[in-house]
DNA sequence: GTCTATAACTAGATAGAC
DNA sequence: GTCTATCTAGTTATAGAC
């Protein structure tokens, strides 16, 4: 498509070169550059639909920088993934123990748990700015990732938080199954990733009246959802099947 | 990387071919190989991932086959989710409006209506086999999709469902918000679209004690869950902020 | 540290033989 | 209906000039 001959503009380009030499401070101006143009693109279009080329254009950087800054693609996920979500975690390990250790006595209310687990999460992406509600997209799209090493990126940060959130709701729910407490944080894990300001999906189907990226309003409505959701499951115990679906199977 | 000379393998073949003259038959049989496989390989890695080649390979047909029976990757993945889609939403629509019509009375139990969302979903994926799994993972990769046409493919079909639904649960629900009922069906969506078999996420996290393949086990849990958690929005309005969350702000 | 140029490969799509 | 051969345009990645 392009009909120049490029020597002829290096030569041109050579001739009045400033001579503008290539600082430490220039490569970490770089650096964030393609870290915060890839996670806009990523929250976007998902892994495997950003290229590299895709990515350096956004960042108005060079093909060779990105290798040069990053060893692959997915170390630059990596790289993108862990400064977000590592202070994600650590708030939410935190907000897990001391939720525990509330007032030095072990009883311990679960919508407090639950809001050590979420808010982490919501409150970074506060602010209503373009660049928070990138960090919500990011996450969520990380979250849904296909991709097997992306999966291992994301499970490496997240299990010890899991660990933590399941001990501190066993606690707050002392009657409650292994089985259903697992269900039920399976079931909060899916609300709160679910939550993506991109996909306008929650603003076209409720005409507006909500706005997922209304993190203030999602943390309202999901903490109460969620704790009436996981008493409900201690209180009515589903020891058999529904009752309305489907008697058709005679056996036992 | 192959030196062989294909118009010499030609020759060859040219020589000994039996002959095999194609049958409508035969193209309906290639069509369905198509379709199965190109659902396994979506429903592993995700639309963006896969390639025309990499279904071709484990359908065991042609790369030009697959643009011979559909026109386009898009139009294979339209033709897909519309075989699977399609018949739970139509039963989802019987369920929802017969739920609204139980005695013949206006009284809906919030858990009904439920139901009769969530169950077609889980119920398309009963049985263990590995067919089934697929689908789960199919459709739940379907929804967290980053691709707009495949958003759009998707939303095609749903909308008129979650119209449904909402008029629902607003009359099993008649004192809750437009703004809470809005959110907490948008957690619900959320909680069933990520179970996904595929990642071993909940077997691990949960060391088997619960395996969201057991679709039997997810319903018996997922809908009291849901159940609580709505009519929890009802119960306790969240009007203002929620109470515990950082009063710090002492500005330093 | 940055950039040009290009290697090495893969993508979706199609024309035309059979 | 099926297949080979090939097109165009895209991909990640790297060597080497500056």
């Amino acid at each position: 498509m392009d009909a120049r001959t490029p020597t002829a503009a290096r030569r041109l380009a050579d001739i009045r070169r400033p001579k503008k030499r290539p600082t430490r401070a220039n490569g970490d101006a770089t650096r964030n550059k393609i870290l915060d143009a890839a996670e806009r693109l990523f929250a976007e279009h998902g892994y495997t639909a950003v290229s590299m080329r895709s990515i350096t254009a956004e960042a108005g950087v060079n093909v060779a920088a990105i290798h040069f800054h990053f060893a692959s693609k997915e170390a630059l996920f990596e790289a993108i993934f862990n400064r977000r979500v590592q202070p994600i975690n650590a708030a939410r390990l935190a907000g897990l123990r001391g939720a525990q250790q509330d007032g030095g006595h072990q009883v311990v209310e679960l919508a407090n748990v639950l809001q050590a687990f979420v808010a982490p999460h919501l409150e970074a992406a506060k602010g209503f700015d373009a660049g928070s509600i990138v960090l919500l997209q990011f996450m969520t799209r990380a979250a849904a990732e296909p991709d097997k090493s992306i999966q291992a990126v994301l499970r490496k940060e997240f299990d010890p938080v899991w660990v933590e959130l399941t001990a501190a709701v066993r606690r707050a729910l002392p009657d409650a199954s292994d089985e259903a407490i697992g269900w039920g944080l399976f079931f909060t894990l899916g609300a709160l990733y679910f939550i993506n300001p991109s996909r306008g999906w929650l603003a076209n189907l409720t005409r507006n009246k909500c706005n997922a990226a209304d993190t203030e309003a999602a943390m309202r409505y999901l903490v109460p959802f969620l704790t009436a959701g996981l008493q409900g499951l201690t209180k009515h115990p589903p020891v058999t099947k529904s009752k309305q679906l489907r008697p058709k199977r005679a056996r036992k």
